[in-house]
DNA sequence: CATGAATGAGCATTCATTCAT
DNA sequence: GATGAATGAATGCTCATTCAT
């Protein structure tokens, strides 16, 4: 059994309970900022609670040990870091006839780019660990095949229907979409390789690369 | 000044004295495994010591530091990192004229490919600290960006004159396929998203998403 | 730069926080008695806990270092080393004419002797490190020099004004006085040579030999 | 049991084996040079064979132990270390008529500040043990006792009844007059507190010291 | 004699966790 | 709820000593 049941959390965590204590409240922030700075394991209780001005002790009042302070800090994230979009896109698509995989992907790009820019530190955290941890990617990694893989799949199909798309298996596809817009994501928001100020200009980089390639065509 | 050091000690192994005792050739043997597995700061001295049958401080006596050792492990594996085709390719490029950007990139990728298969413990680890352990990223990120990211650009250069490649900053084009190409070695390798077992096809997928997208073509 | 500050500590501990739990007090107790016994660098902290009744993380929680808990227990010994006697004796000898200097080593001697026998195990551990441990030696060197050498020289070249004392330098003249109370201390309470019972006649002894050396007189 | 037996070994010693291997000198040397300058247990053997140019293993076919090491160092210095000089001279005494106790004191003086000063490495580490290790104190102290208080005390006594010294107890006398002695050699060698260059003033001024300590007189 | 690889007990220090107040 | 002193297992590292070559 596992030592994180991320996913029993997410279930548990249905009403996030806003009420947090001004000191839990704290703490957890405390923990995003130091977690993702120097990782999890490098991070001790002592120094989250110092720099929340709480005692050690509070920690563990309130998460029991530090793996919870970790899960309860992920958990929320993981929770919306499924777009939305391509359920409602595809519910969508089986009715009318709207637009095409390239408008797709740019609102998807631009969607979950701004998604993780507001939750950049979290998302350091959830890459190192996820890498890190072998735990923690053992419970993450079917959620992420399943929730956001299937679904773009599903989407996927839709376009090669269309004539869109080339009809490689739609497996492939997404994997390489996603491959592709998630390393782009922790380059720049985990390795920090800026690129260009202008996002939108980003965003249109992406998606031209990811539909078209890079050869050249007259 | 950092710790590690990683590029000093690149140049200091010049040659790799490949009289490797048998007790350090199993330390190192048995490290990479663990390493690999567990993440390098998850892996005790006194755990390495007991999977290869030595003492502890034999460990100590042949690396000194448990960071010695990572760095003992890692450094033959970055110096063979660099894919010298590139440069190879590039004199070639300047004098005769050969093949296409396409042929260059499957080469690359077949190159790399069987390169990390065959060091597929060491990326791991090397993927894995490169992203939690600060002091390491730091040491490899610039050696990264100028040595793999700046041959790549020339080449790129070159069949964009040729009229092979679009238009845009080659350095938006190279970054866009190390990041394509690095991350599908990951899944493959780091988090063993298993694809087909024919790796010519895989290849090949690859190659034709960076050329071509996913866009279908009549 | 030295690894203990020793002088540092000694300012930084002007109010020396007399609420001191009770395991820090037991600690500290325990280190003194053991440093005493067997030297600083014989004494594991293992055994100071054990000794001392705690966990050895009690001591690291307390004191941080093994180090600190050695300048814990120093640095209230070095403050009430000097013999502030010393300069209160010389201010009332600029004003009124009072006693000789027989009078005042005596005083002297009596005064240290007390403050040595009251802190008896201090005063071997200090011995002991003062020789043993260079960076002691050069903290605390320049320190003693100056305050207890350099107050006494002063005391010595009023009485030299006066025609008690003989006219050598005054610097040669201390530093035989110290040397040679210091060198019986040493005896006394490091050595274990224990002279007689009576320490009134050890006293006299001392003050005897140093105003008049051992030659006869009539 | 001693784990040192000093005594015994200074017997064993007797002939002192004047064929010591080339290496087995060398590591002698750089011994004393180690363990004067850090201390004993601040000096691991590693670095003593390292800066002997031996391999480790080497000091310990020739020494068995490191305490060895150390035994086989002092034990030529403590054999010399007994002024021959005070039973030579307590013998012409008991015959004819000769000198001064002043004169005595001069020589004995003078003969032991230039076998330190020949010795003077050796001397910082017999001081620095003699204090630090208990059981080298334990060996050794009543060694010093017997044969250099012992003598010394028979000299004095002679010297008392011929009527040059005070009449007090012989044994305290011999004790302030070794104590001011060792006192100053210590502070001369191991303490490094340079006095005079001009060494036969240094001299003369010890021995004014002890004859008439520092009242002045007419 | 000499070597140096190997050993393993011992050490200072860290840190998640507990619990009495 | 909150505190922070106390815990003790775990960890990286040191070093005197052994022994096969």
């Amino acid at each position: 059994m596992s030592k994180y049941n991320l996913l029993e959390a997410m279930k548990a965590q249905a009403k996030p309970a806003l009420k947090l204590t001004d000191k839990k409240q704290k703490i957890m922030e405390t923990a995003v900022a130091l977690f993702a700075e120097k990782g999890y394991s490098n991070t001790p209780t002592s120094e989250i609670a110092k720099a929340a001005g709480v005692a050690e002790g509070t920690i563990f009042r309130h998460f029991g040990t530090k793996d919870n302070l970790l899960v309860a800090v992920i958990v929320p994230f993981l929770k919306a870091s499924i777009p939305s979009m391509a359920e409602e896109l595809f519910t969508e698509l089986m009715s009318h006839d709207v637009f095409f995989f390239e408008d797709f992907l740019r609102e998807l790009v631009r969607d979950r780019l701004n998604f993780v820019k507001e939750n950049k530190e979290i998302f350091q955290i959830v890459v190192k660990e996820f890498l890190y941890n072998e735990e923690i990617r053992n419970e993450l990694l079917p959620y992420f095949v399943e929730n956001i893989g299937g679904r773009l799949i599903q989407v996927i199909r839709v376009f090669q229907e269309r004539g869109e798309l080339v009809s490689r298996p739609a497996e492939d596809i997404a994997k390489l979409v996603v491959t592709c817009i998630a390393g782009l994501f922790v380059s720049k928001f985990v390795l920090m390789l800026n690129g260009t100020a202008d996002e939108e200009a980003e965003i249109e980089t992406i998606v031209r690369f990811v539909m078209d390639g890079v050869r050249k065509r007259e």
